[in-house]
DNA sequence: CACCCCCGGTTTTTT
DNA sequence: ACCGGGGGTG
């Protein structure tokens, strides 16, 4: 194996073969390339078979890349090995053995709006009202509970007692019956009934741990709580363990990841090695400069250092736009001049923001230029409403314990099937244990139903029938062909005559482009693996190279990408940080890990940018700079303005690193002997602590006066329930606390 | 009983 | 863009 093309740090961390591996690899230091050096490696230096390695990535676009990487080096024994998201390859462990859990391999996948219908049919069962609590608030406790991997029953052992839990508990209960029901998991359940699996049946789990003799996370600092679990068990046997990650990058707390999973690897994992890649590839030294100045404001971080033999580069441009739509006009006058002057082409250009609806505005402006662009996310084509419908078509053909799809098509088109008659199958398929779509197989015995509605119904089930007893035997686009025929969806669309819906009808035969692909591409197509791969896309997955377009995403969506040149737009105070991490230390420090992440996507041209006025939930409103423009190094900056104003109303002045500090080797060793000590001096912190315990009294200056519930000395937390503001998590050591006798 | 039109509220980030 | 509710029509 030739691994000359390696640094010495990134050779070692290829080269250890045994036990578990923790790679820190800072933005662009290389960590794909160690990842598929170090498979290659095992599989030819050291005979490794490939179906006894493991490989966990963050989207699915990475895995094939890697895959595909993998197998330019060793040849197509790679295909042995398995390489997916925790997700898909949780969903290949449950087809194979979840019926010793209660779900047959056709179980379906719900999406979060499968999910809300789910739990819209659970309300009504349970006369819960929607305009007491809405959907979503029960709907992001649930996946709170399963992220801390409570079940409904350990949920109800845990706060059981409240009586303001009673309600959920019960639609808590009620909605994993009703999934159940419906051979249905959402994306929670994904992973924990696999770790269900594993727990429940040792053999299954002794099975995949004897396979498994070598196990590779990346983005490990965006693990779960679940995922921890899961890479835990399956290395439980052989220890050999190799994770990648970045806790700088980690920027999906709000979704469960924890940060602890990475930060603690080392307790966790006893003997286990670490390397450091702090050598940036990507990146000029002006980028990686203006990164540093911001992230070092982050209180809790494992020491390191990003340097590069990069030559400075490029100053950042900064721009301060009147309001959103002159923020757009820069941003394209930009790429103008650029490709004008530099020759680049438009695919070097991304344009990142925080919220998907900011790209609104660039979209606009774009399509008056007629400049070729991309949205990645947002309004997604598979959220449009006839995809979904023929999405929901296809799973209950698969599946026609599915009720939640089946409510979703049983009158789409229209079949003079309303809310009466619906109610009335309801009635009948509970009463006699059954799921909806059988229901309608015994249609002429509910009663109430006749004429036309029980042909259209008989029709119905006619139609799903047929379509699923051809399931083994036809090919995928001919099943998807027949639907769409019997189904009449396109017929309705044709007849309305409208411009929406001849856009649905493209958008049909777009959808049969995908099925038509993911044909060619399986060795075994059928129409179960088409639904889960196509459930669990990311907005990565649907990038293509060979486009010549702008690309327009949200930074999380840019995770682990990068581009020549990056606008890194709407840097304004309540947007980015956005407004809800206002009160929240933790949160705060998130946002400013995902603001490095913006920087770092970038290579050789960094473009940073707010409005002065945006329009906002449709007012217009005064917006003031983000905080991070003010911790961004002004030297490192330049504008049509001159220096960003914001610099001078900073209230207390950031020491900035300038890029001397960390442009020679010499000062980089320094900056790393020396943060250890900070890191590793908790007794700084000591005294602090030693100064409350819970049940303490304390006054804080915004908050007013509250009780310490509990503390983290490791991470120089405080927890502190407020009396008018609630639980609080601070700085022990910043927050303005007084305690009070 | 089903269907259509109109109107208003909705958006942090996502597998 | 999509959904829900309200109200009118057939």
């Amino acid at each position: 194996m030739d691994l000359n093309g390696l640094n010495t740090v990134q050779k070692e961390a290829v080269c250890a073969v045994d036990g578990p591996i923790l790679v820190v690899a800072g933005a662009g230091s290389g960590k794909t390339r160690v990842l598929t050096y170090r498979i290659a490696n095992l599989i030819e230096t050291h005979d490794i078979f490939p179906s006894n390695i493991l490989a966990i990535t963050f989207t699915n676009k990475a895995a094939s890349e890697m895959k595909s990487r993998i197998e330019s080096l060793v040849g197509p024994v790679s295909n042995q090995m398995w390489i997916g998201t925790f997700h898909s390859i949780c969903v290949r462990i449950l087809r194979r053995d979840g019926e010793k859990i209660g779900y047959g391999s056709d179980f379906v996948i719900y999406d979060t709006t499968d999910q809300k219908s789910a739990l819209k049919s659970c309300y009504k069962e349970l006369n819960i009202d929607e305009k007491m609590t809405p959907l979503k608030t029960y709907q992001f406790k649930i996946s709170g509970a399963k992220n801390d991997m409570l079940t409904p029953e350990a949920y109800e052992g845990l706060y059981g007692g409240d009586f303001r839990e009673r309600e959920f508990i019960k639609l808590y209960k009620r909605y994993q019956a009703k999934l159940k029901q419906n051979q249905a998991m959402d994306f929670d359940d994904l992973l924990l009934k696999t770790l269900e699996l594993f727990q429940k049946h040792p053999d299954v789990l002794q099975m995949y741990q004897n396979k498994f003799k070598f196990i590779h996370v990346d983005e490990y600092q965006d693990t779960n709580r679940a995922q921890y679990e899961l890479v835990k068990y399956l290395s439980g046997r052989y220890h050999n363990l190799f994770v990648v990650g970045d806790g700088d990058q980690s920027i999906y707390r709000w979704r469960g990841a924890d940060i602890r999973n990475i930060q603690e690897f080392e307790k966790d994992y006893v003997g286990a090695k670490v390397y450091k890649l702090e050598q940036n590839y990507r990146s000029s030294q002006n980028i990686l400069s203006l990164a540093n100045s911001v992230i070092k404001n982050n209180p809790n971080r494992r020491d390191k250092m990003l340097w590069t033999d990069a030559a400075e580069g490029d100053k950042i441009q900064y721009y301060k736009a009147y309001d959103e739509k002159d923020e757009a006009r820069n941003v394209i006058e930009q790429i103008k001049k650029q490709i004008r002057d530099s020759g680049y082409s438009l695919s070097d250009f991304a344009i990142l923001y925080r919220t998907n609806a900011q790209s609104r505005a660039f979209e606009d402006m774009f399509m008056l230029e007629g400049i070729q662009y991309k949205v990645l996310g947002g309004a997604k084509f598979y959220d449009r409403k006839e995809i979904k419908d023929l999405m929901a078509y296809l799973k209950l053909i698969v599946n026609h314990q599915d009720d939640v799809s089946f409510l979703r098509v049983i009158n789409e088109p229209k079949r003079s099937l309303g809310d009466r008659t619906i109610e009335k199958i309801q009635i009948y398929a509970s009463a006699n244990q059954m799921s909806l779509f059988d229901a309608c197989g015994h249609a002429v015995e509910i009663e109430g139903i006749s004429g036309k509605a029980l042909q259209n119904i008989q029709a119905f089930y006619k139609m799903i029938s047929g379509l699923r007893m051809r399931l083994e035997s036809e090919f995928v686009t001919t099943l998807y062909d027949d639907l769409i025929e019997q189904s009449g969806i396109v017929r309705a669309y044709e007849l309305e005559k409208t411009i929406e819906a001849d856009g649905r009808i493209d958008n049909i035969y777009e959808f049969r482009v995908v099925v038509e692909e993911f044909e060619k591409r399986s060795e075994n197509p059928n129409l179960r693996d088409f639904l889960a791969e196509t459930s669990l896309v990311s907005d990565q997955d649907s990038l293509n190279d060979s486009d010549d377009a702008v690309l327009l995403m949200t930074i999380h969506a840019s995770k682990g990408l990068e581009f020549p040149v990056v606008f890194l737009v709407g840097l304004e105070d309540q947007l980015f940080p956005s407004f809800r991490s206002m009160d929240d230390e933790e949160a705060l420090e998130e946002e400013r890990r995902l603001c490095y992440v913006g920087i770092t996507r970038a290579e050789k041209c960094l473009h940073v940018s707010h409005a002065k006025n945006r329009n906002h939930f449709g007012r217009y409103e005064a917006r003031i700079p983000s905080v991070f423009l003010k911790e961004m190094d002004a030297q490192l900056m330049e504008g049509k303005d001159g220096m960003p104003e914001i610099k001078t109303y900073g209230d207390k002045k950031t020491k900035t690193i300038s890029f001397f500090d960390i442009q020679t080797p010499k000062k980089k060793s320094n900056l790393r002997s020396a943060a250890p000590q900070r890191v590793k001096a908790p007794e700084n912190t000591a005294e602090h602590f030693s100064g409350y315990k819970a049940g303490d009294k304390v006054t804080h200056k915004t908050f007013g006066s509250g009780m310490v519930v509990s503390m983290d000395q490791a991470k120089d937390m405080i927890t502190i329930v407020f009396d008018a503001h609630g639980i609080k998590k601070l700085s022990a050591s910043m927050a303005p606390l007084k305690t009070v006798d």
